[in-house]
DNA sequence: AATGAATGAGGTTTCATTCAT
DNA sequence: GATGAATGAAACCTCATTCAT
């Protein structure tokens, strides 16, 4: 079948890896059952702990994976003299875009946090290399340095609420349609959304009279 | 209100809901085993059966329970001519304090939300009735209607902004405490977090030269 | 409520007994739980061991009970001069029509032989006076005496083909229907056999000229 | 198949399949457990499910081998010129050894019957084929047609008195040797019954004049 | 006479994992 | 690299029965 003499070296564990990610992240670690993966994935069960070892060693696997990912991922940079005001939109519209395209990035994030974050340790630094948040940190942090952010704002926090903004959209998105009656399943509600935060942080922490020089 | 010298009518169910609401909002769903409940309980297995008919009706009892004793919790009145700063920070202050004090509520709510609501219709619309919803939603309504709040704003989706605000706090914990170094379990970052919140919320939502009349 | 002083001295025992017949009958000892008939007869499962004292006693008084009914049942009485050919028609008619009315008898009997009679050397001798086999073997002892049915035929075995022609029909209605392809539930066909086991045992065990002498 | 040293392919299943066919027929579908079955098959549980899926599927596997088998039955062929007679005698002797030859086949059926064929559908036709009928329905179908039993016998209800008058010696054994006084497990007791089945079938069926012809 | 609570054994089924080829 | 057979522990649930009132 294959034109090679050897079989493509790990398409089986790539195919495993890729079924395990859409379940790891429906389900969470408990609600997946290693024969789901293998359905999923068309493949022997046995390859399972050929390639990976055991179940908790192919969802580490998963969240270094999805963690890795994200590194790749081109983000719109910021021009360094643009109005801050453009600067921070940017900023949040970027962050959440991230959000809605990667579902299971976000939903594994979630799982892991419910899980009081047992497999992150095993997961490595990969987390705090994720170039999301590098660079929302430093476009900040120079905002911040440069005055142009009300002092007295303290820059993690700052990062701590953007994120907070955003991520309730997909974080409890089923509680809240149901008890605030908004369906943030749908797409104008969402750029409802990110309208107001965008307004909310830049009315929050801009200085009043805004663009001061230049 | 049985006299009966020896067992209470259900104290049985009673110990057996206790025990769940805690194991379910620390392990969710699947991470539960019947036999933890039980042991935790101190309880004869079987009666997980009688009292509720499976492990799936104890669950949505635990999702009904937790959201009725919600639903009791006494809130901070706030006075209705009390300048509109203070009020928003009584508000956020309020909500912030009742998602650290009730942490079984805010993890079962994550969960239900990664488990995309499946047992949410079950457990009626206890949620939609939470207090703490409506003061908020009520507050912010007559803010808005006041012209106290800068028109453009949404109400719902202003509830949504500090609802994230606030909850990322609680369930992002583990990941963002590692990827952003800021340990968020410390009460004294929790209260830097809090004020900063209002800061941004009071500066974001209110016009700029603020108390205009009155 | 009641009227009288004491409750009916045991509707709740009779209770039970009806709904154990109609359960027992349906699916047989193994197929039925103690809860269903308590449910069925609206009674507090403690009563069954109140009244029966265990599962197996309350199924011996469901053989018990179905087998005295029998006892009790009014048989067409057969003329002593009839004509024999008429005579033979009316046995065979009554017994039919006898298992066609009497269906959870009819299991009963069934599921006891496939359980290899366990129960029914508990239940008595009530079987062996069923009426119903004492009158056929009467009526056939007395033809075979007169010299009407063709000597060489031993009571006790015509007495179990008539048996297996009637109760074939009963015991084996679902194969039969789906392989012979003929609906044995239709009163018609059910007919149509009937007639032709008349015929079958008028040709089969009289004296081809028939009334020989006397 | 294999040639391999150890594992015979599926003798597992194999041995399942056997120690299930010897249980479910001594004791019906809800009378045998899951464990008995595999501790008479020396097999591990887990293979039940592994193999069928579930309880309800190795039965249903049961009922459709021993189907099947059947199908495979080599049957006594009727020389197409012999006496009506004779062949009519064969054809009863051939029916009666079947049945004593296959008890189980003859249980299963009778369960079946008793739980009103739910599993029927699931064997399929394998029932409907069973050269044992075809075999029987030929040979009665041919002496209708060439005259040889009298005109007004249906040859499907011909067919239904025939597994009557047999089958009633085994279907009914426990409740008739009792209430009766005849052991119908003795063998002698039982060529009895063969002779008297064959002698009222033929004086039944066939034309008083008996070889016409020939 | 009647009841609901309680029990422990055992029911079917699923799980993650290893063996032998 | 890949496979299907095999395993034992543990999962959820049901059973017939007894306790205490």
């Amino acid at each position: 079948m294959r034109i090679g003499k050897k079989t493509a070296p790990s398409e089986t564990r790539a195919r495993l890896l890729l079924a395990a990610i859409g379940l790891f992240s429906e389900k969470g670690y408990d609600g997946v059952a290693v024969d789901e993966i293998v359905a999923k994935a068309h493949v022997n069960k046995r390859m399972v702990y050929h390639y990976f070892g055991s179940k908790e060693a192919i969802y580490r696997e998963v969240l270094r994976e999805v963690y890795v990912r994200l590194t790749k991922i081109e983000l719109a940079v910021v021009a360094p003299d643009a109005p801050i005001e453009e600067t921070l939109e940017t900023i949040v519209r970027s962050y959440f875009a991230f959000l809605a395209t990667n579902p299971e990035f976000v939903q594994l994030l979630l799982w892991e946090n419910l899980g009081q974050g047992r497999h992150l340790a095993a997961a490595g630094d990969a987390l705090s290399k994720t170039p999301i948040l590098q660079v929302l940190q430093q476009v900040l942090n120079r905002a911040v340095r440069e005055g142009r952010i009300s002092s007295g704002f303290k820059t993690k926090h700052l990062l701590i609420n953007l994120i907070g903004l955003c991520l309730i959209y997909f974080s409890n998105r089923y509680t809240l349609s149901r008890s605030i009656g908004l369906n943030l399943h749908s797409p104008r509600v969402l750029e409802k959304g990110i309208a107001q935060i965008v307004r909310l942080v830049q009315h929050g922490i801009l200085e009043t009279s805004r663009p001061r020089h230049k």
